[in-house]
DNA sequence: CTGAAAGCGCTAACAC
DNA sequence: GTGTTAGCGCTTTCAG
């Protein structure tokens, strides 16, 4: 592997010479004959920068990461998806790691980022991570926080609305002649769920429909499907099912699949995106998250930290409720 | 941020001594007292290592890379997941590109990563990409690719036998009675799909049903949605449609939304699975190719690599076909 | 315009 | 057991 100093020594000059054409800082502090040679021989010679080295000793890595807690949640994976192609464009590499909603495992993963020296981190806060984002700001690593707030901690916040999405899109259902209403959501103590269910509630007792209300917890992990099985009963005999969020949807859609399908004429409500799965004949509606915008305005937020602005936002951006029905 | 000099000058030792300590190595090289106090400082002083500088020292990052072609794609979403469990276990984190397809994009990020001394690359070969693999390989960058074989590159392989899985698939759709049977492809001219391709048209032919073998490349990117209306209409007549990859079935599903979805009583075959799909009523079946097991491989394979091994091998997977009828 | 030298933070010989 | 030293490959003052 050669390096600077090798094609230094080859042309009987300075290395600091040598890195100064090389890192394109030569302009009129470099005679062309000389900045003609360096680029041929770093040509010749197959040379790379060892960007270790020079991380070192410029205190910066180009590097960020961006940890979610479900990178199978299409939601993340989109998320992830657009923050990459923007970090891409600004020159950054991005480290995904996947918390798995695990606090141990996210404050691991910080603490091995830390010492990486990533330059930024963008994450999806675990249910009791606080103090993990705390040590990630105290070691001066820039933070923004996404989907999830994380109390107590003074760090850029990016997501929606979550109880005005699910209560709005809980009342169109109302609206169009859908009673018995009830919702799936995962057992995860984190606002965005929280927020969701509280939407729903409301809208069903302001139409007064309390009878109605019920409430499925579905374990994350193991006793996922089990639960799911437990509540499919119920499902069938409801009007429409509100499915919290993403993944407990799908898993739902692989049980349900063993019944022969939704059944007919009833009414499905999801969070996120779930057009590419409106094969079947039911109706078929969910909410809908500005993901790219969620994604491109918490890098354009992580690179001002990284740039050296302080202070810090909550930034929630609008939903859609999106109804196609297939009947 | 507290280095090791800091914390040995606190103790008024050597930074050599905390270094041993602190990586581990103190075992009978360093009195217990000391230790103590080492490993008590650095607790109070939140000493967090510094990972560049070992790294440049000890010539490794603990980085690997994946590149795939399209990470939107379930099946490269999916291998990804799995290559990261693994890297994690093995204490490797992973950069994960996206070339879309694009071979220039693909030989700038290897450049990039290259210089960031990833410790091996697994990577999806795009269409033309045989120099950036051997620019990968002359940097004495551990190498292995997956999905697709790049041809005059001496580097390890994991993958399935397309030809094989398409051929079985499309009999076993013959044998229950289908017959006007028309593929869907990506205009890629990669091998797995231009082998799923001989699997199909070999199949129809050995069954003499020649005349409605129909082909519909579509194009990757720009003109996708174009191409995919154009083909509606043959869709909509045959008796099955036979995707070649999971991109373009979602793609597609998309389209057919538009028209009240997948009609009664078609079948869709498609690689990769799809059983969140199958919400319908449609008969749906797929092609599996066992992603963990392929993402375990190529991480041990490439774990191989990275401790000095030096022969490579290709190595085929079995695919499975999977019937589901909702029908 | 070019070079010498210092140093980023760490590890690993090698002395003592 | 512990300290000294050299150096990984680069960038960046500072002289000349």
């Amino acid at each position: 592997m050669t390096s600077m100093q090798d094609i230094a020594d080859r042309l009987k000059i300075s290395k600091s010479t040598v890195s100064l054409v090389l890192s394109g800082k030569s302009e009129g502090r470099v005679s062309e004959p000389v900045k003609q040679q360096v680029l041929e021989t770093a040509r010749e010679m197959d040379y790379h920068l060892n960007g270790l080295a020079r991380s070192l000793r410029v205190g910066s890595s180009n590097l960020i990461s961006v940890i979610v807690t479900d990178i199978s949640n299409e939601f993340f994976g989109n998320m992830t998806f657009y923050i990459q192609e923007e970090a891409k464009k600004a020159g950054y590499l991005v480290l995904t790691i996947n918390s798995n909603e695990s606090d141990e495992e996210f404050d691991q993963m910080a603490r091995l980022l830390i010492s990486k020296k990533v330059d930024g981190i963008i994450a999806v806060p675990t249910p009791a991570g606080a103090a993990s984002m705390q040590m990630i700001k105290d070691q001066g690593v820039p933070l923004v926080t996404v989907d999830r707030i994380c109390e107590g901690i003074d760090a850029d916040y990016v997501g929606v609305d979550n109880y005005d999405a699910a209560k709005k899109a809980v009342k169109e259902l109302i609206r169009d002649g859908l009673r018995k209403i009830i919702m799936m959501r995962l057992d995860l103590d984190i606002p965005p769920l929280n927020e969701r269910e509280r939407g729903y509630v409301d809208a069903m007792k302001e139409a007064h429909l309390d009878r109605y209300i019920q409430l499925h917890r579905i374990r994350f992990g193991e006793g996922m499907e089990e639960d799911l099985d437990n509540s499919l009963d119920a499902a069938l005999e409801s009007d429409a099912v509100f499915f919290t969020s993403h993944r407990v949807f799908t898993e739902a859609m692989k049980n349900v699949a063993k019944v022969g399908g939704v059944p007919h004429g009833q009414c499905v409500l999801c969070f996120d995106d779930v057009r590419p799965y409106m094969t079947g004949t039911s109706d078929i509606r969910y909410i809908e998250q500005p993901i790219a915008q969620i994604a491109r305005k918490a890098f354009d937020l992580l690179l001002e930290k990284m740039h050296g602005e302080t202070g810090t936002g909550r930034y929630v951006f609008p939903t859609r409720s999106i109804t196609r029905s297939n009947m």
